[in-house]
RNA sequence: GGGCCGCUAGCUCAAUCGGCAGAGCUGAGGACUUUUAAUCCUUAGGUUCGGGGUUCGAGUCCCCGGCGGCCCA
């Protein structure tokens, strides 16, 4: 947009590279051409090309005239007769070629003045292959689309992961794994609301900026609202107004959609991450378990087209079948050696704890520790899909208690790879039992468990209301590409949150 | 929060015991009408992450800070 450079920027600052860069870009301008054109006229796409002329022999030429435009990945300037690959958006390739005696001395000794690596050009000319068969357009002229101030990485070299995430922007111009793991992600968020949408599910964007955060036990994110002069939270999970969509009568629901957790930022955790929550009416912890099976298996197919998706190193990894089912409390007395339930007491969990070196927090009730031994010993090695069910009631706040056991909630948690990828319930709908179990979560708050959940008194009365008997999920964008492609989270984000350079 | 490792040219990386800061690719100039990481000749390019210290001399050793990675909690 700006023509002029601008005087903060000055020239001897710069790395010699981009000095030589931008004098090209001079040079355009002083020849009357434009480093930045309004548009190319292209006639035609590279992969139609490609297509158009997939089996034409080698050193053939066909008389068509076409134009086409791509960024410039490779160049290769002999006396008088020049080549460079092309790349579209979409990656395909194709080679344009410049020779003397189609564009001309002074057009050819422009090129070879002013084009470089990363450039978009437009080229025009004849569609032939070369000699060595490669399919190319020979230039009867050609137009710099965009001059590029900055030199690409080298392409033989990785870039530095860091740099990588940094500028994604060059990632994907240098990787075709990036390109191909923003497709995936594109058609994985499209087979899971096609999936909902097929089962009647509607999709509803609840709040974002809340009063009260809820739904889940984690620290938010503050934030100030100046007309309201008030503190509000960005959302820990959209669970407590999905259940108000449900009480309303929209009895099957979904939403994807961000949420925000205060906390720590890792290869598997981001502040800032896209979740699906479902809940169905009439169903409970085993029809959305069966759900979530589905979900993730058609959505296997959209992008792999198999139950069988190939991860980024090259192994295979099956996500087909009826996926195993276990207990909390089972895996974990497998794991112990020993016979463990929820009527287990502290001292004895305890023991187990520091057998294994696990630190006691003494705030933990035996429920938590539990789970927190079952988190140290099992889940490591939930490598094949896994349902592990049946949670303790002081844990789950939100769950409905256990039809056949007590003490325990009708919960399960998926886990894939050694991580949790979803979670599902019999949803509490019982406004009275929900009452005592936030009541008592807010006591905790209180206390100053700064993870605990605070009293939503609006969404009580939601539930006093009535919500029919429902099953409810939540399942981990990101950590659903993760299991698909076998990425680290950075990878499946575009643009992961990174501390400023 | 703790420990370890790293940060050097546009990119990827070297640099012995503390002793002239280098290579490949990229860039610039030249040759080449069939190149695919071309080849050949010539050549430029550095606040060694920042600050302080030790030393005749610091990329290298010490201290503080920044950023990143891995492991632990």
């Amino acid at each position: 947009m700006t023509e002029q450079t601008p005087a903060s920027s000055p020239a001897e600052d710069l790395p010699e590279q981009m000095r030589v860069r931008r004098s090209k870009r001079d040079r355009i301008l002083a020849d009357g051409a434009e480093p930045y054109p309004i548009t190319y006229p292209r006639t035609a796409s590279l992969a139609q090309l490609r297509e158009r002329y997939a089996d034409l022999p080698t050193d053939t030429a066909t008389g068509d005239t076409v134009s086409v435009t791509g960024r410039v990945m490779f160049i290769r300037n002999t006396g008088k007769l020049c080549f460079a690959t092309l790349r579209d958006g979409d990656g395909t390739e194709l080679q344009a070629m410049l020779s003397l005696d189609r564009v001309g001395p002074d057009r050819l000794e422009e090129w070879k003045r002013v084009v470089d690596l990363g450039d978009h050009v437009g080229v025009t000319g004849e569609v032939i292959t070369s000699r060595r068969g490669e399919l190319s357009v020979l230039a009867d002229s050609w137009a710099m689309t965009a001059k590029s101030l900055r030199p690409l990485p080298v392409s033989h070299k990785p870039m530095s992961e860091e740099a990588r995430v940094r500028q994604r922007y060059v990632d994907l111009i240098m990787r075709p794994q990036a390109r191909e793991t923003v497709r995936v992600r594109a058609g994985v968020m499209r087979s899971l609301r096609d999936s909902l949408h097929r089962r009647e599910f509607v999709e509803v964007e609840t709040p974002m900026l809340q009063l009260l955060h809820g739904g889940a036990t984690a620290r938010p994110f503050v934030t100030h609202s100046n007309a309201l002069d008030t503190d509000l939270y960005l959302r820990i999970a959209p669970e407590l107004f999905l259940k108000r969509c449900v009480v309303g009568g929209i009895e099957r629901v979904f939403e994807i959609n961000r949420n925000f957790r205060n906390e720590g930022v890792d290869s598997s955790h981001s502040p800032e991450f896209a979740m699906l929550e479902t809940y169905e009416a009439y169903g409970d912890y085993n029809t959305i378990g069966n759900l979530t099976r589905e979900l993730v298996q058609e959505a296997a197919h959209a992008t792999f087209g198999s139950n069988v998706v190939t991860h980024a190193d090259g192994s295979e990894f099956d996500l087909g079948g009826q996926w195993r089912s276990v207990t909390l409390y089972g895996v974990l007395s497998e794991a112990l050696g020993e016979e463990v339930t929820v009527r287990t007491e502290m001292p004895r969990l305890i023991q187990y704890a520091e057998k294994h070196n696990l630190d006691v927090d003494p705030k933990w009730g035996p429920g938590k520790l539990a789970e927190e031994l079952f988190e140290e010993l099992v889940v490591p090695n939930l490598v094949a899909p896994t349902f592990v069910r049946d949670y303790p009631e002081e844990t789950s706040p939100l769950v409905r208690s256990h039809r056949e056991q007590p003490g325990l909630t009708e919960k399960w948690d998926l886990y894939v790879r050694g991580f949790e990828l979803a979670t599902g319930y019999s949803e509490l709908v019982d406004p009275v039992v929900q009452r005592e179990r936030l009541v008592a979560q807010a006591r905790l708050a209180a206390k100053g468990d700064d993870e605990a959940m605070r009293l939503d008194e609006d969404f009580l009365r939601a539930l006093e209301y009535g919500m029919p008997p429902s099953g409810g999920m939540g399942m981990g964008i990101d950590r659903l590409l993760m299991a698909l492609t076998g990425l680290g989270i950075r990878e499946t984000i575009l643009f992961p949150l990174v501390r400023s350079e």
